[in-house]
DNA sequence: CAACGACTACTATAACTCTCGTTGACGTGG
DNA sequence: CCACGTCAACGAGAGTTATAGTAGTCGTTG
C-alpha cells in the first residue's frame, strides 16, 4: 500500500485489531478507553473497511474484522508525513529532536547508542 | 501553550510564517507550493487566529500575520500525539523505529551517535 | 474624479469526521 | 412460539476542513 493515513478514531480501533488481532465489533468495543456506541464503532470500522485498511469475514452471526495493513506501514507513513510537515522532511533532524528535546532516561538513550552501534557495524570515533 | 494540533493546510502555512517571519497574506500565497486562492489562504489565516495560533497587525492597509506559537512546540505536540498513538506512548519505541527501518545513511546514523555522544557524556560502551 | 487593483469581511458549499438512533433480521431461552 | 438480546444496515445530524466567490473599502493613477 502506497501511504496510509488514519484519523484519530479510526487509529485507536487500528490498535485494538494490531493488538488482540481479528475481532468483533462488540470486542473492539470492549477494548476502546473510550465508551462509543455499538453503532459508532461498526460505522468506523466499515469506514476503514471502504478504505481498504480492515477486511471481515462472517463469524456465526456476527462479523470479525482484521487489519489489512501493519502497524509497521502505518507507522511508517506517520512518521514520513510528520517529517515532510513539521521537519522539513528531514528524517535526521526529527532523530535530533527526539535525542535532544524529549525526555528520554540516560538509560533509555544508551541502549539507542547500543542499536546505532550495532547498526553501524563499527565502534569507531 | 498547553498543545497545539494544525491540520495539514494549516501546518502549510504555519511552516512559512516559520520560516519566513511574519508575512502578509500574499506572501503567504507565494511562498505556498499549492496554488490556493488569495481568499483560501485569508480564511485559514483567520481560522489560525481564532484558534490562537497567529496573531496580525496592521500594516498599511494590509495585515501583517505572525505565528504565536514556535515550531519547536508544534513539533512537539505533533511527536507527542504521534508517539501516543501508533508507538504505545514509547518515544524509545518510536527512535527505535526510526533507527531501524527509516532510510538512514551511514553518515547520518554517525552524526545522530555523535550527538548521544555528546549528550551522555560518556564514552563507555 | 473615476476606474482599477489590493485588501479584508462575509458567505457558501462540498467533503469528511464523529457520533449515534432506528430498523429489521435472526437465533435462543423460557 | 414468543419475547429478548445481538447484530448489521441505513440514515442522519452536528462539527470541522478546505476551498473560494462576492461585496465593500480605500488608496493610487491616469
Amino acid at each position: 500500500m502506497g501511504e496510509v493515513a488514519f484519523t484519530d478514531r479510526e487509529l485507536d480501533i487500528m490498535a485494538v485489531l494490531w493488538e488482540h488481532g481479528p475481532s468483533t465489533v462488540a470486542d473492539v468495543r470492549d477494548q476502546l478507553t473510550d465508551e462509543l456506541a455499538y453503532t459508532t464503532v461498526l460505522t468506523i470500522l466499515r469506514t476503514l473497511e471502504e478504505k481498504g485498511y480492515v477486511g471481515h469475514e462472517a463469524e456465526g452471526r456476527a462479523y470479525r474484522y482484521h487489519a489489512r495493513v501493519e502497524r509497521g506501514e502505518a507507522r511508517m507513513s506517520a512518521v514520513e508525513h510528520m517529517t515532510k510537515k513539521l521537519f522539513a522532511g528531514s528524517t535526521e533532524s526529527l532523530l535530533t529532536h527526539l535525542v535532544s528535546d524529549q525526555a528520554l532516561t540516560d538509560e533509555q538513550l544508551e541502549r539507542i547508542r547500543a542499536l546505532l552501534n550495532v547498526r553501524l557495524g563499527g565502534d569507531e570515533e
